[in-house]
DNA sequence: GCCGATTTGTCCGTATGTATC
DNA sequence: CGATACATACGGACAAATCGG
């Protein structure tokens, strides 16, 4: 009920682009009609614009109006496969089978070299998983997730067959506001080819994942080592 | 003089952050005194706070107040090198002496398979740029370019030689706005092992950039493929 | 558990600046 | 030059979340 206008706007705007409603290269009403048509301020109105000018939507134009840029992809894409989150959505989407196998399960301290990579305290408990994630039955990423125990207590290997994620938000009632991540490309590991079938790929796509909690302590960080087959980011660059 | 004031509370934060006076999980103080402070509304605050949040330097607790989560990389971070804009700017910033060298210069039509790869309209005449792009004499990158003629037109083998972009800014005076990208990881071909040194890499870095000018046209399609060392993304998520 | 103070989230109406045509 | 449309900023209002007494 106390939903935010602005998303609705957004959302709305967003929905009669693809819909062709506002074609590819048209302008959209001007604000003040926009104003009209929602019964907002126009305040309202520029910050569903500005979302939709971040997703690379539209583009506006000082003086002239706000023009649509979206278009749809010629050649379907594949998607966004990146990190653990997206992993059960992206498979929906896709029509495919997703399945996760734990390799690993352990808890561990944190030391020196692995809080220089990862940015936890040293000293600190972590729960460390490592798990291979398949597509109808084909494996296409390992997940080296590692969790900060005291944020993120009682996990099992049972829960780390499934979603991890939906555990954390409907079990523990934690919610994850921010992640940022950093995207590489690496010579693939022994461990790689064990789990990847990487045929003549020597190298993997690596997306390493930080994410923070209401609290704001970190309590994930997480490698995903992909093979380039299946990874596909899409960005949308500011200005 | 006619400069953002915003924008100048976002750099002087993002800084103090970064000068650990608001330091790694400490709290900003609240938007009230920065008011104070900076002499200027809530909302022009609350607007360089949202920057900063989509930055990931922050991340603002209803009812709490502002964290900040940004911390300095304990491995000091290559940077982010991708796409063509990037890459003097890149060089500059680590203290590199960037160079290109320019294998292909050609005009084309645009067919139907060129078409459905870039998202040109078939029949349009576009420059075909081929680039090597070297940091201290190593090479990093080629970029394929393609521009569309009748937006960028004049262009010379020279000009490729040096920065495109500076070439559209201020020769043609237009404004590069927004431009979207995908990044991928596929199989190196014969011309990428003829121009980097891939030793055993198999694989190289690509992102596709498609960008926009200020009439809205896509005037540009560039895939720059990377060398995998020297390919380092960094992407923040939001919410 | 309730209440009030603090702080962020959402929204409004208005005014002024600036770019385009 | 004037009309239109986006850009920035202000000040105020109320809602919602958090926390301490």
């Amino acid at each position: 009920m106390p939903k935010a206008m602005f998303e609705d706007i957004y959302r709305d705007v967003k929905q009669k682009i693809q819909d062709d409603v506002y074609p590819y290269q048209s302008f959209l009403p001007p604000e003040k009609d926009l104003v009209a048509v929602y019964s907002c301020s126009r305040n309202t109105v520029r910050r569903a614009l500005q979302m939709l000018a971040d997703d690379a939507y539209v583009q506006p134009l000082h003086g002239k109006g706000v023009r649509v840029i979206w278009q749809r992809s010629k050649q379907p894409t594949v998607g966004s496969l990146v990190g653990v989150e997206s992993f059960e959505e992206y498979a929906k989407k896709n029509g495919r089978v997703p399945s996760t196998e734990v390799k690993l399960f352990e808890t561990l301290t944190c030391d020196q070299e692995l809080s220089a990579r990862t940015g936890f305290e040293e000293g600190a408990e972590l729960t460390h998983v490592i798990r291979v994630r398949s597509l109808n039955g084909e494996a296409c990423q390992v997940d080296h997730n590692f969790f900060l125990e005291s944020a993120v207590p009682g996990l099992t290997p049972r829960i780390a067959a499934g979603s991890i994620y939906r555990y954390i938000e409907t079990e523990l009632g934690m919610r994850i506001l921010t992640s940022s991540r950093s995207i590489t490309v690496e010579l693939s590991t022994d461990m790689d080819r064990m789990y990847l079938d990487l045929g003549p790929y020597s190298c993997v796509a690596i997306t390493e994942n930080r994410v923070f909690n209401s609290n704001g302590v970190m309590f994930e960080y997480t490698q995903t080592r992909s093979h380039p087959k299946t990874f596909n980011l899409h960005v949308v660059s500011r200005r």
